[in-house]
DNA sequence: CGTTTTAGTGGACAATATCAACTTAACCGG
DNA sequence: CCGGTTAAGTTGATATTGTCCACTAAAACG
């Protein structure tokens, strides 16, 4: 039928993960980035060096919720800005190698939390699934 | 591969969303519901009647926050609440005729804003997403 | 050059989330 | 029937996140 609620179901799905790993907080989240943290450390993990402008866009928050954000996780020792030598304004975002070791240790619990979610569609569907949601972001 | 980033792909779809949804806001939320506000009026709109705690776990949050939240869309006449014949702690939440004007407006631009955001998939594959996430929530 | 964008910062404030204590009503075992 | 326990809602306090706006400094542009 219709689209309409599609926004439910995503909201619901997003909350069911955020309860997932909340469950399981206390095992891995030694440095307490929380989950907005938690975003933005996979992300980096994901694209690798990125400026603070590309990454706000990456995620889709407010540019100044991301200072703050990328100043708190700096201040835990877990990224690192540097300087843009080509281009004075911009700053460059990146894991340290122990925000590295972090979000490897987060990634693997936000898996195992997702492959419970995931439990009752096939290894073929999720695979779908994930396709699917890759080409419409 | 790894269900690593469905977390990512997710929270950014979920994002795409709401910033649809802000752009066109002037148009349809002169309830200045919000995006909580419209979660639970569309929810409401999918299950009719429903006491407080059903619907709070049906979107995944707090209960203090929904007692907040029902009353300030009671306040602006949007729902009802009256208390239940069978078990008199809970309290039965529905929405009124101008609550479902309101939230027929709404996922009306819902509707429209997912439309855009799906464009780059086919109609099926809309429809495979749809059957996977609702037998995953 | 002077003007206009662009990247990032800071402040103020609103919206949501989280956690714990509390009230009242149902439930349940004797 | 009664006392203890659980469940539904409410309230308060506090933390986190989101939003908006003004501002600085460095490109870009004509």
């Amino acid at each position: 039928m219709s689209d309409i609620n599609l926004a439910l179901l995503i909201d619901r799905l997003m909350r069911s993960i955020q309860f997932g790993l909340q469950a399981r907080a206390p095992d891995f989240d030694r440095e307490a980035v929380g989950p907005g943290g938690g975003i933005v450390l996979m992300t980096l993990a994901d694209t690798g060096q990125i400026s603070l402008h590309d990454l706000t866009k990456r995620v889709a928050r407010d540019k100044s919720q991301m200072t703050r954000m990328i100043r708190s996780l700096e201040t835990k020792g877990l990224v690192t800005r540097e300087p843009s030598a080509e281009d004075g304004r911009v700053s460059l975002v990146a894991l340290t190698p122990k925000g590295e070791q972090i979000v490897g240790e987060l990634m693997q619990t936000v898996a195992e939390v997702i492959n419970d979610i995931l439990e009752p569609i096939s290894e073929t569907e999720r695979a779908t699934l994930r396709d699917l949601l890759a080409r419409v972001v």
